[in-house]
DNA sequence: TATTGTTATACTCTATAACTATA
DNA sequence: TATAGTTATAGAGTATAACAATA
């Protein structure tokens, strides 16, 4: 056998894979959210706020791992769509707490649906006990790289 | 229970976490690749014509999902690198063919090694019975997709 | 006239840097 | 002086459309 690697060694790869199908995930989800004129990003930053795992928007930078500048932008959009407020933190006046409207939790609802279609249509003819193997999986390693 | 989904919907599901490891992976995978002078894409590239399932720029644009002007660029930029030699189809001079190169074939195991290094960073510290379970899964997954 | 590759152009996304206000 | 948020600007990446050569 030779050490050269050819294109099956990079097949084989969990960061070839992820890639590749996230960068698919990413654009099928996108598809389904636009109707609601939502980006993935706003979606992560309405989960990011549900889960209430942060508040202010440099926090929240750090969760999503963007730049603050790009919070800014998201949280603009999500406000004139009525999802989110914006208070003033009376302790720290610098600060921006961001916080779920009911509008911004129904959205929310929504792309969760969206995110479910996706993954009917994405996984349409697997193995349900892989699919289920599989999620398990992502979930695993996902949570071994959220930001601290 | 309620029929609200939440954040906890949105993160149990197959296309949010491909998507957020997809571009953790690519952003790792990006970084390693770099000193090669390359690009995911050209990675993507390299491997499509070492797998031999396509010759022409068309026939490429398709297989990995970009336009055929990002074929042109990427192709540009292998050429230069001497990854890769473009030759006139005789039967039909207006395609081109594209064909490795040794210097190309070594660059893909480079990119290779890159990505098993970045799997191995990813994937530390993760149960070794799990990590071969989603790699089965993803690549049962991605078998799906493959263009045809 | 249709197709392959190329070039020219424009658009989307996001980061960096400068700025304002609060601390 | 340092920090949170905002605004202004710039860069990377990629698509679309116009073009040239060949069929």
């Amino acid at each position: 056998m030779s050490d050269v690697k050819g294109s099956a060694a990079l097949r084989a790869t969990l960061v070839f894979n992820l890639g590749t199908l996230g960068a698919l995930a990413a654009d099928r989800f996108a598809a389904r959210v636009e109707e609601l004129g939502l980006k993935p990003k706003h979606a992560g930053l309405l989960a990011a706020l549900d889960a209430g795992s942060a508040a202010s928007q440099q926090e929240l930078a750090a969760r999503l791992g963007v730049a603050p500048s790009l919070i800014v932008s998201l949280a603009d959009q999500l406000q004139a769509l009525g999802a989110v407020e914006r208070l003033r933190d009376p302790d720290d006046r610098r600060r921006q707490v961001l916080t779920l409207t009911p509008e911004g939790r129904r959205l929310l609802s929504r792309c969760a649906e969206a995110a479910e279609a996706a993954d009917a249509e994405l996984a349409a003819g697997l193995d349900p006990d892989r699919r289920a193997a599989l999620a398990e999986g992502l979930r695993a390693l996902g949570a071994r790289h959220v930001p601290h």
